[in-house]
DNA sequence: TTTCAACACGAAAACGTTTGCAAGCCAGTG
DNA sequence: CACTGGCTTGCAAACGTTTTCGTGTTGAAA
């Protein structure tokens, strides 16, 4: 590994001192014309690129922001991810993507490592594992020891800081309350155990639309997935003992799953049975059939979470404003399994 | 945003040193068992953490991996991710990722940005953009500086560096012979332009199983996509134009297109034709009807890349290693496309 | 009492920057 | 000639660590 040019080295081949080198390359009129062009050449032709941590450690100031999620294998914190890149390369900003792969553990190591001086604040999405022991004291301390934190998606009450969360009840609504307008009357809902919080606000919302409509809510018709690798039986059972002309599904994996399950029953979708999906991912669209599906627009959401680490980053000490919760909104993409 | 916690107050809290801290941390026997327990004791409390950015310039290392991949938003990359992740973290090195868009332009600031010091090597999936115009003077110039670079999947002959490739030729081989031996004998493939690397090797792999089986290449059933957005028609005129009782897709966009198309025709998958395709994601196992597929281990390929940097970063100077090219194999699912 | 080793700790340099300030030089002015 | 002021440049401190090399204080041996 070659040691890379320094200011030192500039300063001794053309025998000035740091500072003036400094000066030159960051074209403070302090250094003559001459000077100035000397050494600026002289540092093009080499090809000199300031230390990234040598700035970063005068400035206190590290200009990146650290990710942490739950899982990178996974459509939807994908377009989160790119979500914030974009935003934060605008602003000169770079990013460190950290996954906590659910765990608890995971999470907290991670957290003290990006910690330690290498970020300048975090956007997270807590584990699940987190979420269900309900121990958030390690997101407590780094917001304590004064790192702006945003907690997007799997976010947690109890912590004080900016938030941005999908409307996930609005959604839920949106989607039962088309298959109502198709002329569903007898509407299932697959979806998570209630611990975790978009599963429950889902769930809510799927509440909401029957209720809204004057449809009592048949608890028969509400199916709660607690393990994901046995769920294509439990939704294959699910689907055989109750009738139903319409499906809501929290995900993908749980709607794909309960139309593969009608085609081996050879039940037709739409035409007997009709699905609409949360969706995050790129499935919908090519699935047969296409699946409707309310969108969630991760993107969006990551660039919103960029903009308000970035905007408390930047803020003057004591012109902090309020923490704020922002609401993304999201949108029915009407495709073949609702027609 | 609050100071951190540094060595120069606690010091003066005990009224000691900076370095007699910082050794009774260390536990460096030459400071006395008393002050030693003091002074871990009153960092315990306050939670004293050592400041990374310190420890990167102190010992010109970052322990920090860089990722520079095209796109995130693409099941493959993140599978890579998660294995780099993986053994990096085991190594207990950090990782950032940087993601190019495909564009030139970004992959050059991306890689001038993290060699500023940020990293101590990187790994390259080079751009669409990149493979192209074949400029490839910011890769050679990084290496030229010193720093380790390993290249996957996208990777490019003429830099010099450690690489991790898919057998692109052996999986498409793979792929055809199977469908050689369900009977199929007019077997179309639908492919990219020949620039993008793995489209040309998948394209080869085609060629070798059919010649190795005695059967001519009709040049007919060769399908090369140049402009993704226009697939979906080009597939289904070819599908309608050319008689084919097998179909080799090189990724699974290609794939479920034609399948799409197939069941638009109403023709029949797998009874009237088959299907056989390159995956990178979970859209495979799901599809109706599920794609018997090459797997490409993207994890595994992770792992491995993250190993060769990691080795390299940890060999001792004069030690280096000669460059070595690491194959990872592909591993045939059979599902419904093709029963 | 002197000498010396062992022990406990501190000072300072180094990593690569930036920047306020001091200082040198030269020319012009009184 | 002595000052002043402008123009250049260098010095040094600072960011938070680690580590080498002192240095001062013991207690014991000579």
């Amino acid at each position: 590994m070659k040691p890379k040019l320094t200011l030192k080295q500039i300063a001794r081949e053309l025998d000035v001192s740091v500072s003036t080198v400094s000066k030159a390359l960051r074209d403070k009129t302090e250094i003559s014309e001459d000077t100035r062009q000397k050494i600026k050449a002289f540092a093009k032709l080499y090809n000199y690129r300031p230390n990234n941590i040598a700035l970063s450690l005068k400035n206190r100031k590290t200009r990146t922001i650290g990710i942490l999620i739950p899982e990178i294998v996974h459509h939807f914190y994908a377009t989160v991810i790119a979500g914030i890149e974009k935003v934060a390369h605008e602003q000169g900003y770079n990013v460190i993507i950290c996954v906590s792969n659910n765990s608890f553990d995971h999470e907290v190591m991670n957290l003290e490592m990006l910690a330690g001086g290498s970020t300048d604040g975090f956007i997270v999405a807590v584990a699940k594992e987190t979420q269900q022991r309900g121990d958030y004291h390690h997101l407590k301390e780094v917001i304590h020891q004064g790192m702006p934190m945003v907690l997007f998606d799997r976010i947690v009450e109890e912590v004080e800081c900016d938030k941005v969360i999908i409307d996930d009840e609005e959604g839920a609504c949106m989607a039962v309350k088309h298959l109502l307008e198709r002329g569903c009357r007898r509407i299932g809902i697959i979806t998570t155990v209630d611990y975790v919080s978009v599963g429950k606000l889902r769930t809510q919302g799927y509440r909401k639309a029957l209720e809204s409509c004057g449809i009592p809510v048949d608890e028969q018709l509400v199916l709660k997935i607690e393990d994901m690798d046995r769920s294509e039986e439990q939704i294959a059972q699910f689907l055989r003992e109750q009738k139903m002309d319409g499906i809501f599904g929290v995900n993908e994996e749980f709607s794909t799953s309960a139309i593969r399950a009608l085609h081996k029953m050879g039940v037709k979708v739409p035409d007997q049975v009709r699905v609409v999906s949360f969706s995050d991912g790129s499935l919908s669209a090519r699935f047969i059939p296409s699946l409707t599906t309310i969108n969630q627009h991760g993107a969006e959401m990551g660039e919103k979470a960029a903009n308000l680490l970035i905007n408390r980053l930047e803020a003057d000490p004591g012109e902090e404003e309020p923490y704020k919760t922002q609401m993304i909104h999201t949108s029915l993409v009407e495709r073949e399994s609702s027609l």
